[in-house]
RNA sequence: GCCCGAGUGGCGGAAUGGCAGACGCAGCGGACUCAAAAUCCGCCGGGGGCAACCCCGUGCGAGUUCGACUCUCGCCUCGGGCACCA
């Protein structure tokens, strides 16, 4: 009886312990006011949805949990806030389908989401926490859309939107893939609406400078890049022909139409133009036998979807408008046509063909019988003899200008310089920098956001709802489906929708649209520090002490668009005077994704991994221990449960081990590296987030101490404190068994000393031509004739080098001998 | 099509241009046990050899180097992002 061991490990037994310890004794509460180090942990907050937190989400919380919990331990006072992104379509469209208001479906889900993060061993400040469905929050991501309305950077306009036909709602152009909704995958429509848009296109040239600033993954920055779509160009005046020939033609506008091109070296070999159908100079350019076809041209792009029509591979259409323009460069005039190829919202709608070095303009040219001008070839080509193309000739590299009057001869890159340079001296062009980016429309005609809080007034205009008079709370209403109007529910609600107007009293309207999800998500970082304020968005104090954000971790699905909006909102409200930064996040790392039987985790697939029940069996420890171990944060991992042992033996070992101790026992010099190397080597490693090897390396000074049959309590306790971001309620409960008094997280990462990292003597590795043969032992930092005199004595060395010659002698000190031998 | 990222044992994965396969899983052998589990010890890329050892080996093909998983060039495969953006 008495030697049954009655203290062994129960995971279940130490997690609640200590939950319920950190819990009262407020360990994961960091002093708001007066922290002396501070340092803000972020992690993206997650949408509460119904199945609850799967082994993805796991992954990611517990990644950034244990850096949070190591820069706790290297002294920081670490801020590690936690809340839900509950408004947005994806809650809406699950209520709408299980029939149940989310206002009421919500909150279910975010206690088990709670539930889930306690459990886990999250080392979160629970006094913190929010959800953006909270009228105390959305109060203010409303008080965000005033100020951006009162500095003119949120307006209003008609826009072609697309427009999901089956969540009967306009979609952002990031919702919309391959032409189909992101959520439900029905065919997106085009359709026209009143939408709310905030210029984000204003501050593209600053979004993609600041890039350089901040300390973020590569794969994220390449990403914001290639979404700002930065293009260098020339927008080029093409004269309409005014005289005779258009006006027998009947052509009634001679405006000049204006094309952007980041080739301005082939404006030579434009030798017709294309309108987008949309282009408000169509109409005046038609002509009167040209004019049916045209409108029914119109008509029929018009009624596609935004996106079908951007796809790359179609067949080309269009119609010629019967105008002519003249080319600016040759004076040869050129027909006008309209083709919905050419985009409304890109450039400026308009484009000078260049069918000769344009792949899209070729398929044109060659389909409607236009003619193909070559004015690029290759550098050391026979200038007479220019085959036909059976494709466009894109390649700039080496090539030359020809057919381009005085700039023949000019390699394509200065022709692009010489003729824009000779535009702007006519005054018919100049150069411009284009962005892909739009701005962005944050209205959605749905139940589920906060309101946008403006009034329109039949007197008045639209107004902003006065400060003093938010949150405009979001109805609780039971028909919240939407309908095909375009309308949001909310107009149907008619008390609600029905106010006095703020300015003259009379009885006006409300504005139904609720905002984008990105936006609740755009700003809670500055939140979280003032949540105890309910006066104010964000304490000025508290701003100030806590943000920027110093690492935040997330997902890359959000690359482009939650962390570019972020940015901008950084941006306008620093530039408003609200914020001491412009970039809210110093330092992001996305992390890489988990995937089950090499295919990333998705409902549809079937293969996701709730990880409650793991939990109850392993603990939240080992589970944790686990999840870092699989591969590195930023890469992420293959999950396979077998592997779940490991760590829950290793574990076990450790806990046996504290059970063993014995103080004051003699050391070996060995043993005594490998501790200090350890406490070294765990800390850079978890700095760089590598916590597998991290992982690793713990496992293996365990491996050492027990083949060396060390004990020693200051070890053992060392090891306790490294292992405490991994498995914290094991470490506390095994740093209590210790004999310590409070938190663990109190004690300080282990000091290691330099001196002792390294050992006075060391094996070299001997390489003959290349070839490893054997290794010496040698004291640290000999010198070349040393390792050499010890590598040659070597017989294995012998072997290799008898009867050749040594030509040369390659000695990286304490690394390697290489012997050249011949 | 363009832009990122990645290809290493049966598996997850380690390796500032310097001993390839750390650490772990699975597997095999052994100890303990009436037995099993747990635990502990050993083996564990392929080929050859009784053995000491030797040869081959990091997606494929070249190259740079005393030395390449690592750097360069050209391919292949997978994952992710963007895409009629002028």
């Amino acid at each position: 009886m008495s030697d049954t061991p009655i203290d062994g490990y129960r995971p279940d037994v130490v997690e609640a312990k200590w939950r319920a310890r950190w819990a009262e004794r407020g360990t994961n509460n960091p002093d708001m006011d007066h922290p002396t180090r501070p340092f803000y942990n972020l992690m993206m907050f997650p949408y509460p949805s119904a199945e609850g937190l799967h082994v993805g989400n796991m992954f990611a919380f517990t990644g950034s949990d244990v850096y949070g919990r190591f820069k706790r331990l290297m002294g920081y006072d670490v801020f590690e806030p936690i809340g839900y992104d509950a408004f947005g379509i994806h809650s809406e469209n699950y209520a709408l389908k299980v029939g149940i208001n989310p206002a009421e479906l919500i909150p279910r889900n975010i206690a088990n989401f709670r539930r889930q993060l306690e459990r886990i061993g999250g080392m979160f400040d629970w006094r913190h926490e929010l959800s953006t469905t909270d009228p105390a929050y959305y109060k203010w991501t409303q008080w965000i859309f005033l100020q951006l309305f009162k500095a003119g950077k949120a307006y209003k306009k008609k826009a072609g939107v697309n427009w999901c036909p089956n969540d009967k709602t306009v979609l952002a152009n990031e919702q919309v893939e391959g032409g189909r909704c992101e959520r439900c995958g029905a065919l997106v429509e085009q359709r026209f609406l009143e939408q709310w848009f905030f210029r984000i296109t204003d501050y593209a040239d600053r979004l993609l400078r600041n890039l350089d600033t901040i300390d973020w993954s590569e794969t994220t920055r390449t990403a914001q890049r290639n979404w700002l779509g930065r293009s260098e160009g020339a927008e080029i005046e093409f004269p309409v022909v005014a005289g005779d020939s258009n006006v027998e033609r009947g052509t009634r506008n001679a405006e000049p139409i204006r094309v952007f091109t980041t080739r301005p070296d082939t404006l030579f070999g434009a030798t017709f133009m294309v309108l987008a159908p949309e282009h408000p100079l169509v109409a005046g350019l038609t002509t009167p036998a040209q004019q049916a076809e045209v409108v029914a041209y119109v008509k029929a792009s018009m009624a596609q979807d935004l996106v079908s029509r951007k796809v790359g591979d179609r067949e080309k259409t269009g119609v010629f408008t019967g105008a002519l323009a003249t080319n600016p460069a040759t004076g040869t005039r050129i027909p006008v046509w309209i083709a919905d190829y050419v985009l409304m919202e890109y450039g400026t709608g308009a484009i000078m063909a260049v069918p000769a070095h344009d792949q899209r303009d070729f398929e044109f040219a060659r389909k409607f019988g236009l003619q193909i001008v070559r004015v690029l070839a290759p550098a050391d080509s026979a200038s007479s003899a220019l085959p036909a193309l059976s494709e466009a000739e894109t390649e700039t590299h080496g090539y030359v200008l020809v057919n381009s009057g005085r700039f023949n001869g000019l390699p394509a890159d200065e022709g692009k310089s010489a003729i824009t340079a000779w535009l702007a001296a006519e005054d018919r062009g100049n150069p411009v920098v284009q962005y892909r980016l739009h701005d962005w429309c944050i209205s959605r005609q749905r139940y589920w956001g906060p309101p946008i809080p403006i009034i329109y007034c039949d007197s008045c205009g639209p107004v902003a709802v006065p400060e003093k008079d938010l949150p405009v709370i979001l109805p609780l209403i039971e028909d919240f489906r939407p309908d095909d109007s375009g309308v949001s529910p909310l107009a149907r609600h008619e008390e609600w929708y029905y106010v006095p107007c703020p300015t003259c009293g009379r009885r006006a309207r409300r504005e139904t649209d609720v905002s984008d999800t990105f936006l609740d998500s755009a700003w809670y970082y500055l939140r979280y520090p003032s949540t105890d304020f309910d006066d104010r968005p964000f304490d000025p104090v508290r701003t100030r002490t806590w943000c920027p954000v110093t690492t935040y971790i997330g997902g890359n699905e959000h690359a482009v668009l939650h962390l570019l909006y972020s940015r901008f909102l950084g941006m306008v409200l620093h530039d408003l005077g609200h914020l001491h930064f412009d970039e809210p996040f110093t330092r992001f790392r996305a992390h890489g994704l988990i995937v089950k039987d090499g295919a990333k985790m998705s409902k549809s697939r079937g293969n996701v991994v709730i990880p409650d029940e793991y939990i109850a069996q392993w603990g939240a420890d080992t589970f944790r221990m686990y999840l870092m171990f699989l591969g590195p944060l930023q890469e992420g991992g293959d999950f396979r449960d077998a592997g779940i042992n490991g760590p829950r033996r290793f574990l076990e070992r450790v806990w046996t081990l504290v059970g063993e101790v014995e103080a004051g026992g003699e050391l070996t010099k060995e043993i005594v590296v490998r501790w200090h190397a350890t406490k070294k080597k765990v800390a850079e490693h978890i700095e760089g987030l590598h916590y597998n090897t991290a992982i690793a390396a713990l496992m293996e000074l365990v491996n050492h101490m027990k083949e060396a049959g060390c004990r020693d309590r200051d070890m053992v306790q060392d090891l306790v404190v490294m292992l405490a971001p991994f498995a914290p309620h094991f470490a506390e409960e095994n740093w209590e068994r210790l004999g310590n008094q409070g938190s663990v997280f109190a004690a300080g990462w282990p000091k290691w000393d330099e001196k002792l990292v390294v050992s006075d003597e060391i094996e070299v590795p001997v390489q003959v031509n290349g070839k490893t043969r054997s290794k010496v032992r040698v004291p640290r930092g000999s010198d070349e004739a040393t390792v050499l005199a010890a590598a040659l004595a070597d017989p294995a060395v012998q072997k290799f080098v008898a009867g050749k010659v040594v030509r040369k002698v390659v000695y990286v000190p304490d690394r390697l001998i290489n012997l050249v031998v011949a």
